[in-house]
RNA sequence: GCUCACGUAGCUCAGUCGGUAGAGCACCUCCUUGGUAAGGAGGAGGUCGCUGGUUCGAUUCCAGUCGUGAGCACCA
């Protein structure tokens, strides 16, 4: 007999082997109808599995978290088994879970149109409907490479030869249709309910440019019809919150296509970009950076120098006189080292730091641009700090403390941390990466920040802390940056005077915290759903009057309040007072200021929110105290 | 850059199986001076992204091109 504990710590007897839905229907028959999968010792496995030793096991239900990813594992199967149904000269290759839902990438000369998308989910409906029990196989590596070939199925193939080749392979077939696959499934396709293709798109095989483009078809699926429809509606309500949709609504900024992936910045856009940057200058200011200003342009032979040109030379835009040819500059390091090299520096002066915001262009690939968010012009909150090696570790310190804080000023409190690691292909001696790479880690680990480690994904002139933040809904965002670098100092010929007399080459460290404004706007755009913080939004507060006879007395009030260095508008328009605050109110200008003749007599002003709350009457020094309040929130 | 889709008034969108277009909102004029999310009447506004082709005739069909969207690839 063998023991098998289940979550509630109770345990229960059998003689082995024992299936999971044998053990579920011991326990009742509902369970084991609702049984999608088991857990057995932590591992997730088809209700069929048989369990032959001591174990704990969880039956898998809808209810348990790890449902969904058996589920959407199971419904790219469907959906893979619909297509070859309808598109017989279908190849399959790949169909992994992803976030909220699944994919599957198929290989097939004409690409799937939307229509076909509705004949495939019609066409998997049916199959769930069919009731067709999956059921696993296992078979050896080699003889699993001729079945799929024999199918004419040569990515499925080539997939099962990179596995070693003294590995067994699971199957797993419903009706018709087998596929490769590590499982576990679902125990019948009509477990499936919940799910709808979204769309197609074009995906390369195995990731590459190189290789061929294969038609992926991406789907959502849930546990039940609750879950998708919420799913769907989140869906939605993200789309309202689109920094394209609101900054078009709201009058901050548009594109044209004269200038694509450039943008132009609206009065109202401009003010936000206005609060941002002062507010960053005065973290310059506090954290001991100079602000410094370079060209826009800089001769070709600088940018050969300091490596960009042979790198990135096909995303740089280039201009050129008589005389000579001219990239745009599309970073800022360059030119701040330009700066440092005036002048003999003394290592007393280390570390010295650079501060600008700094306007580059690069020509991104056109599939890349997305609103404010990717663009070909764009302005880095850029800093370059010139120090010691023995100085990394406190600079990078000191930058995370900032970096949060700046953060949780705009409102973010969930950042995530990365630390990027030395690449195969890279500059400077190993001793100087462990020493770079320790100062980064040891900087985290004072603070008990956890972070992960992406090995090798460092630039190749030293590694780099990545700084991401959770916006509202969730999604994640990577702004800061902090960077070691070995290589451009020397290259562009950086050096300061050591304590020994000798020249030396500084390190730089390259670093920013909301990384581009364009895209920080759009963040900030889609984060609070347009509804900036009062010390943020544009137009702080409009003051309407309700007839002409208090036209004058409101048109002081707003000079008052503006003169006090507030973002404030009147609006004397002939309307009636609600047509006036719902178009205020839609323009989410955080404080509305009703005037009738009760506020003019008074000397006063009645306070509305833009969520519709009635703050009271106030005189407008009040107000002003209370913005005041809040400015720095 | 690649795959697919889309591009009609300022905005959101309808429409034309080929005979040069329509709605709502916004805009302008007039009436209305009304206390917390749309008062009324009238008016103006589009070479249907651009360039070619087919056709008696193209916004509609075809090709190219530019731009946008989704995904992939890219992101110093």
């Amino acid at each position: 007999m063998i023991q098998i504990t289940l979550p509630d710590g109770s345990k229960r007897e059998y003689a082995p082997p024992v299936s999971v839905e044998q053990v579920a229907a011991s326990i009742g028959p509902g369970l084991a109808k609702a049984a999608l999968a088991g857990k057995v010792d932590g591992r997730l496995v088809d209700v069929t599995y048989p369990i032959e030793h001591d174990a704990s096991l969880e039956i898998v239900t809808d209810k348990h978290p790890d449902a969904l990813e058996v589920v959407r594992h199971s419904a790219a199967h469907l959906l893979a088994q619909a297509t070859q149904r309808l598109y017989p000269d279908t190849q399959v290759t790949i169909g992994p879970v992803v976030e909220n839902g699944f994919y599957y990438d198929f290989a097939r000369k004409t690409p799937f149109t939307t229509d076909d998308l509705e004949k495939i989910e019609a066409e998997m409906r049916k199959i769930a409907a069919e009731g067709l029990p999956v059921a696993r196989s296992v078979m050896a590596r080699d003889e699993a490479i001729d079945v799929f070939r024999g199918k004419g199925e040569v990515y499925k193939a080539e997939i099962i030869g990179s596995i070693p080749s003294n590995e067994d392979l699971s199957l797993y077939a419903q009706g018709e249709f087998i596929d490769l696959c590590r499982g576990p499934h679902v125990p019948n396709t009509n477990k499936l309910r919940a799910f709808k293709l979204m769309k197609v798109a074009g995906a390369y095989w195995r990731g590459d440019q190189a290789n061929e483009m294969l038609q992926r078809v991406y789907g959502t699926a849930w546990v039940n019809e609750k879950d998708l429809k919420a799913y769907l509606h989140m869906l939605e309500e993200a789309e309202k919150r689109d920094h394209r949709k609101l900054g078009r609504a709201l009058d901050l900024f548009h594109m044209q296509e004269e200038a694509p992936g450039l943008v132009f910045w609206h009065p109202k856009g401009w003010a936000i970009w206005q609060v941002v940057e002062q507010y960053m200058r005065g973290v310059y200011r506090a954290s001991g950076y100079r602000e410094v200003r370079c060209p826009q342009i800089l001769d070709r032979s600088l940018w050969e120098k300091s490596g960009h040109w042979e790198n990135f030379k096909d995303n740089m835009f280039t201009t050129s006189s008589e005389t000579r040819d001219y990239a745009i500059k599309p970073m800022n390091c360059p030119g701040h080292v330009q700066i440092f090299n005036t002048g003999l520096h003394s290592y007393r002066e280390l570390p010295l730091r650079y501060g600008e915001f700094g306007a580059c262009h690069r020509n991104e690939p056109s599939g890349a641009l997305h609103g404010i968010m990717r663009v070909r012009g764009f302005t880095q909150d850029d800093g370059h700090i010139f120090c010691t090696e023995d100085q990394i570790q406190g600079e990078v310190s000191a930058f995370i403390d900032q970096l949060r804080s700046v953060y949780t000023h705009f409102g973010f409190t969930d950042i995530i941390y990365k630390l990027s690691t030395r690449p195969d292909k890279r500059v400077g001696a190993d001793e100087v990466w462990d020493k770079a790479e320790a100062a980064l880690a040891t900087a985290l680990d004072s603070k008990a920040i956890e972070y992960s480690i992406n090995p090798g994904e460092g630039a190749f002139y030293g590694p780099k802390v990545e700084f991401s933040l959770k916006d509202s809904i969730g999604r994640v965002w990577q702004c800061g940056t902090m960077q070691v670098d070995f290589s451009m100092p020397g290259r562009l010929g950086a050096e300061y005077v050591a304590e020994d007399s000798h020249r030396r080459t500084p390190v730089m460290l390259h670093r920013a915290i909301v990384g581009s404004m364009e895209r920080f706007i759009g963040i900030l755009i889609e984060h609070h759903a347009g509804n900036l913080p009062p010390w943020l939004a544009p137009v702080q507060a409009v003051a309407m009057n309700i007839t002409d006879a208090q036209a004058e007395y409101v048109a002081g009030v707003v000079k008052s309040l503006a003169n006090q260095g507030f973002r404030v508008e009147s609006d004397l328009r002939n309307e009636k007072i609600g047509y006036k605050i719902r178009e205020h109110t839609l323009q989410k200008v955080p404080f509305l200021l009703v005037v009738g003749d009760r506020e003019r007599e008074n000397g006063t002003v009645a306070v509305r929110t833009r969520a519709g709350e009635d703050l009271g009457v106030m005189a407008p020094g009040e107000f002003a105290e209370r913005l005041k309040s809040i400015k720095g929130e």
